[in-house]
DNA sequence: CTTGACATACTCACCGGTTCGTACATTTTG
DNA sequence: CAAAATGTACGAACCGGTGAGTATGTCAAG
């Protein structure tokens, strides 16, 4: 009964803490969360910094949406990935390409999660949303690597853990780390040929591991 | 004139910088450059605040002085490996642990290089010393690699920064991610158990890779 | 349809603690 | 005594957070 329509309103709430969130994701990925400043946040915003409290409460509490907005990104991006058609090694290949590729694409995701550990991770343990994240990622590795050894592909079958862990580390580093790396040995890892020449070595590295035997 | 009897004063430079120094890093490495509190320092020092600004002049001078002492330490560890003796595999695989080992054992250094990232490496670029950090683990890499190569051990030539930056980005990230990850994935990286088979794997990952030609 | 009560969205000005940095006095060393 | 080293107290800006009131939209009663 009651017509509830969306009319056109000129307060728009969700508007607001959609635009809140966006200003303040760059500001908490560019300067952490001490250095992150809430005035600044207002500032280049629609709104006012009495709204960020209106909305949010504190600036830890904002701090924590940003975060749970970022991983919700990925989550997504991680579950659609249908890999079962594909064979073993060239199911893996998509797969760290695919991880590679977006946290090129995410380096504001790649220093929340900096910032986190700086932060001891004690924002992430005490959202259940974020603790709660389904790893769907290893579920399909393990499958990818089962496959493999089935096939005949893999000669080795280590805790698919392990290997997400070399494929994240690698695809992790080359964004959190750009900045000093870069400066030390004088490169800019953003340049697209050493970016391709580095996607290339990983998955590369990754198959080499999973096809030698244990043995070495 | 003063009732202060009992306690007279010692003058310590050295030994106040030192103390300050100490103390700085584990701040700084704890709570970042912004996160980090100057009272906070001095408080856990045997002197004063005022010290601090005598001898550093500045918090921003004081954390470049933290990094430069932290760099200064890794520089002296990478010099020293003869690895020249050992077969190149073999010594492929001493520069790897040594790598995990030392990542492991400096978790204040991984934080620091973390926060100078997020700041975008800035000061370290102003950092005469840091800048021109000898980065002799890249000649002492890509003469196992050549060694490799011409003992016919090795079946591939990749750029010797590569191969460091994939043994690096996982040491690396072991060490600064252990919080996130561990959350994620209800996982205590510290755990004995799990080091070493990470150490295990990434030396056969990189060993791997190196052994298997190009083709795949 | 009008009105007015009520809830949500929003504005403005301001506070008080924190924190980097310093002025100034004092002591130690050479 | 001069210079280096140190202690004490405080200033001033910064910054997270808030009090109090205004605008906007909803809905039901008249």
């Amino acid at each position: 009964m009651s017509a509830r329509s969306a009319s056109t309103r000129k307060n728009d709430p969700e508007r607001t803490k959609a635009d809140i969130l966006d200003v303040a994701t760059e500001e908490f990925a560019a300067n952490g969360l001490t250095g992150g400043r809430v005035d600044a946040i207002a500032e280049k915003t629609r709104t006012s910094k009495r709204m960020i409290y209106y909305y949010f409460g504190s600036k830890e509490a904002l701090y924590l949406a940003v975060l749970e907005r970022s991983y919700r990104a990925i989550r997504s991006l991680e579950a659609d990935l249908k890999l079962s058609d594909l064979p073993a090694d060239e199911a893996l290949r998509v797969l760290v390409s695919t991880t590679f590729d977006h946290d090129e694409a995410h380096p504001d995701f790649i220093r929340l999660v900096s910032v986190e550990n700086i932060n001891n991770a004690v924002h992430m343990q005490r959202s259940e949303e974020i603790r709660d994240l389904n790893v769907s990622i290893i579920n399909t590795l393990d499958d990818i690597i089962a496959r493999g050894v089935k096939e005949g592909v893999f000669q080795r079958r280590p805790e698919a853990l392990d290997v997400h862990m070399l494929i994240s580390a690698f695809c992790f580093f080359r964004v959190s780390n750009r900045h000093t790396f870069g400066t030390i040995f004088r490169l800019d890892l953003s340049e697209p040929a050493l970016m391709s020449r580095h996607r290339q070595m990983i998955a590369d590295a990754v198959l080499s591991y999973l096809m030698t035997p244990e043995g070495k």
